[in-house]
DNA sequence: GTCTATATCTGGATAGAC
DNA sequence: GTCTATCCAGATATAGAC
């Protein structure tokens, strides 16, 4: 049968993510995946519907590949704060891996909603119920789990999306920008311990 | 002269305000702008050459209106702790009241680059500056400045850009994210006290 | 200054030959 | 399965009457 239908395939797949994470939906163009697969338009839309599904296919794959790796970082064993720092860990490294994901996730929760829908992202979830559970044992400071679980996905993902607006306002260049990756995580498990540590110590001294 | 030329104007500039912080420069259509203005695509065109000049002017009032009152936040006379606290409420405040400006904003850094350019966005350095300076004088922690004011940014900003991401994924109604949101500000307040609050009790127990 | 009508351009999708 | 050629819709922009 066909000369190479797989192989073509995997290449529309490839090409049509790389378009697709660089610019969004919205900005990717049909022409330029079949440029960057060495095919021609009509070929896309043979393999694949329309853009839409196309898109649609491409995000399934990639995040029922992707939230896996974060998951995975289970084991809400004995120690919170060690959790915590593994979980930092392992989603940071995802998002060095794949820094334009974020911003399309963002995307996509703000413009396809229905797509968000067919993943499930329990991550979050689970990470308040270990943090309520620790809370209840006392060993960690009783923050607001909610609060704590976005802060900590915010200062995650905040370099990968505002890339250069952050260059731009501190005046950055790319080599500053990288040592500020490369040390971040570390800086964010520093903050992570540092917050759930203190508990007892002060109340609140701060209307 | 004219009619209600200036009236007019004001309209298309209202209106294209609306649209674009609504879905960005590219969901953005110029039919939507005359269509909340009320009156016709021409008259668009007329008033402003074409949807990359009135996104420009759009981007640079706003930018210009609201900077400043980010950067009014001053005075970085004696209290850093009490100086930063503020500075999170001028800016929480902010997002509160523009909602869809982070998005905006992030998305110009990202494809439009040479709008970002033209607005100085300068209180990260200024807030930099305050940091060291405080960090000398052993007010505060000696940590990263660079780092803290990106995860400053990043936990205000987050619950705005990942709004229906953070409410799919926690599981939140309408009623408990905007609970999320008006307690926020003060959530981050107290991280900030507790980070920089912490320099000499402990170095470092966390490879 | 404001309108209707239309030109133009871009990009997604299809037809049909091979 | 792959191509060329074409269609068609949607969106920006312009022409020209009033």
């Amino acid at each position: 049968m066909g000369t190479s239908e797989t192989d073509t395939k995997a290449r529309i797949l490839a090409a049509a993510e790389a378009e697709f994470l660089a610019g969004g939906y919205d900005r990717a163009r049909m022409q330029a995946i079949a440029d960057r697969a060495q095919i021609n338009k009509a070929m896309l839309h043979y393999h694949f519907r329309s853009k839409g599904e196309l898109f649609a296919q491409i995000f399934r794959n990639k995040a029922g590949q992707l939230f896996p790796k974060v998951e995975a970082s289970e084991s809400l064993d004995g120690d919170f704060i060690g959790f915590t720092c593994s979980f930092v860990d392992a989603y940071f490294e995802l998002l060095l891996e794949n820094p334009y994901l974020p911003t399309l996730l963002l995307q996509v929760a703000a413009n396809h909603e229905e797509l968000l829908g067919e993943v499930s992202i329990d991550f979050p979830k689970k990470f308040v119920r270990g943090f309520k559970a620790a809370v209840k044992k006392k060993a960690i400071a009783p923050l607001d789990p909610q609060q704590f679980i976005v802060s900590i996905m915010g200062m995650c993902v905040m370099p990968f999306i505002g890339k250069n607006l952050i260059k731009s306002s501190l005046g950055l260049s790319d080599a500053k920008y990288k040592i500020l990756l490369k040390t971040r995580a570390d800086e964010i498990k520093r903050y992570a311990v540092l917050l759930l540590t203190r508990s007892d110590s002060r109340e609140n001294s701060h209307g």
